[in-house]
DNA sequence: AGGAATTTGTATCGAATGATAAAAATAAAA
DNA sequence: TTTTATTTTTATCATTCGATACAAATTCCT
């Protein structure tokens, strides 16, 4: 998975793949099939075993404020720490670059964002019930509102970006998110 | 340029780019050098060109808000009505992606996304000094705000998701842009 | 330990890749 | 019109690509 990550689907060549893995191109075919459904594979791993951290985060941080701020950073710390080559987000760089290169590939990244989707958005939904959340805001658009956040985030990243650059507004993010009044700075 | 943005750049072959120039590659060779040139030109071309149309939409517009909109409209329309394989941005898509790949594409990314922070704050700047724009947030934080949204959008869109659902929630991104009070909807 | 089943390594396949040399054709200049 | 300069076409180069056949090595089972 990295190696797509880092090289793209067509980057990454049957030798930078077997390398990595230190194995043989024959193990390889035998274990996966080919190069396609190594790459389907890989992006199934992802999507299924909550390698999305910042997700993760999200969901088990049991303060809402806290929730989302922890959501932000674990996506400026996932997206920033990584060696180089591999900034960035898989989903968003990997596979939004192979649709229509791979097939399957659209399809899995459509479903992965509508589920991601519908998991922040069950939890936004839990705290209005639970009254830590206005009601000014469907859950579903909230939901989206913060994981379009994150893609920029996740693109400044890729390109290079450092972290302390987008760390400085991620309390007007939280606020935004949780419809906060938005008041920080008094500025000129 | 529209080659590269589809198949991105190991995507693209030699044969792909030709046939879509209608020249055979002695003639592209003797033109651009070679595919990496080419690449690296297509970019500039890009980003020098104002072929970035949401950011042109936003600056000729004269009201900041239906400015703000008609960005954000364009981002949709432009991200999603090309012919498949095209879809989304191409500094988004494809650029992004092949950072770590082909020598140069980082640094000309990462000048492309300061340039058009930079633009979009010049005329939130503007609009405060006009006094049609609330002071409550530094105008580089509100151009970052916008920028951040529009990749989601843009990432929408190359996953394959419909316009429809992207206009639903533009409204609610004017607001949060402009730093109105969030109020839209009363919903359960 | 001995034999069977599986995994690994070597070597290599045809096709496609990016890139050129040289010939043919066209345009420009005299 | 003839000659020169430029462009376009044809054909092909050496590599690298993804993918395999086959043999060597290892593991597993009785």
């Amino acid at each position: 998975m990295h190696v797509f990550w880092a090289k793209g689907y067509h980057g990454a060549s049957m030798k930078d793949l077997t390398e990595a893995m230190g194995i043989n191109s024959p193990s390889l075919y035998a274990a996966f099939g080919d190069k396609h459904a190594l790459y389907i594979e890989a992006i199934h791993c992802y999507v299924s075993n909550d390698a999305c951290a910042p997700l993760v985060a999200f969901e088990t941080e049991p303060d809402i404020t806290q929730a989302v701020r922890s959501f932000m950073e674990t996506v400026i710390s996932c997206s920033t720490e990584s060696s180089s080559g591999t900034r960035g987000c898989f989903l968003s760089s990997c596979v939004a670059a192979s649709v229509g290169e791979v097939e399957g590939a659209r399809e899995l990244l459509q479903h992965a964002i509508l589920d991601i989707d519908a998991r922040l958005s069950r939890r936004f939904e839990l705290e209005k019930v639970r009254g830590t959340l206005p009601n000014n805001l469907p859950s579903m658009e909230r939901a989206r509102l913060m994981l379009d956040f994150r893609q920029g985030y996740v693109f400044r990243a890729r390109a290079g970006l450092e972290p302390e650059n987008m760390m400085a507004n991620v309390e007007l993010i939280v606020q935004m998110v949780l419809s906060s009044p938005i008041n920080i700075h008094s500025c000129k």
